[in-house]
DNA sequence: CGGATATGGATCATTAATGAATCATTATAC
DNA sequence: GTATAATGATTCATTAATGATCCATATCCG
């Protein structure tokens, strides 16, 4: 008889974005062997399993940015090159340049590419 | 008598690690608008519901990092600030860098706290 | 060399994220 | 002002990610 496949899931990526979580991933696993740390310990300290670490170290687009940005962030790898501070500044200053958009997004007929 | 309650699940959350997140969500919704581009619209060219556009805009730290990296690739939000050439040659770079050190970090006695 | 240990990979049960649908609100367009 | 449409929020069933465990490999250290 026919086995009943589960269900593959497959999900469109761009290069881009793959790349970018491969990079990430890359740049947590070179951090935490520079700090001489075990998966294990970063594990422990990100309140993760060590084979979350792991997908996260080889890039799996499927990890939580939870735990990616958290690992990334015990380990020293820079999210945006800015401290906290400087972060919530930025936060800041986003929010009120979305403030003064139009709060509802009419696409005038013809869809801008922006290119 | 007693609700059985599910269970909370609370994972303990660095500063910075959070403001990553809130920043990039905010960063998408901005170039979103920007670009008079809808949510629901982004959803489908991401290949993901108009939900899920919200919480990743709103800066849910449960969401896939392959679906906030790619809603940001969308609308253009730079991850790197490079391009995907850019990108692949520092992948092979730490590639690289990763290479030269020891394969099994044994932590020397004391944990190195690096600060 | 030999012991100890970190890593990588796989499987599986459990838990949580996602998609879909609905409703209320609000603002844009006409 | 009215109609249309986007957004925000919520609920729920389904699907997928996570944690735990185990095994094999390989490398570091004495």
């Amino acid at each position: 008889m026919d086995q009943i496949v589960p269900k593959p899931k497959v999900r469109p990526f761009s290069r881009v974005g793959r790349q970018a979580i491969t990079l990430l991933g890359q740049q947590i696993k070179l951090a935490r062997k520079q700090r001489r740390m075990t998966a294990q310990e970063l594990a422990d300290r990100a309140g993760i399993s060590r084979g979350l670490v792991q997908r996260i170290e080889k890039g799996d687009p499927g990890c939580q940015i939870g735990a990616v940005f958290e690992a990334a962030a015990i380990v020293g790898v820079p999210l945006y090159d800015a401290d906290s501070a400087a972060l919530s500044a930025r936060i800041k200053r986003t929010d009120e340049q979305i403030a003064l958009l139009p709060a509802h997004t009419h696409p005038d007929k013809k869809v801008q590419d922006a290119f």
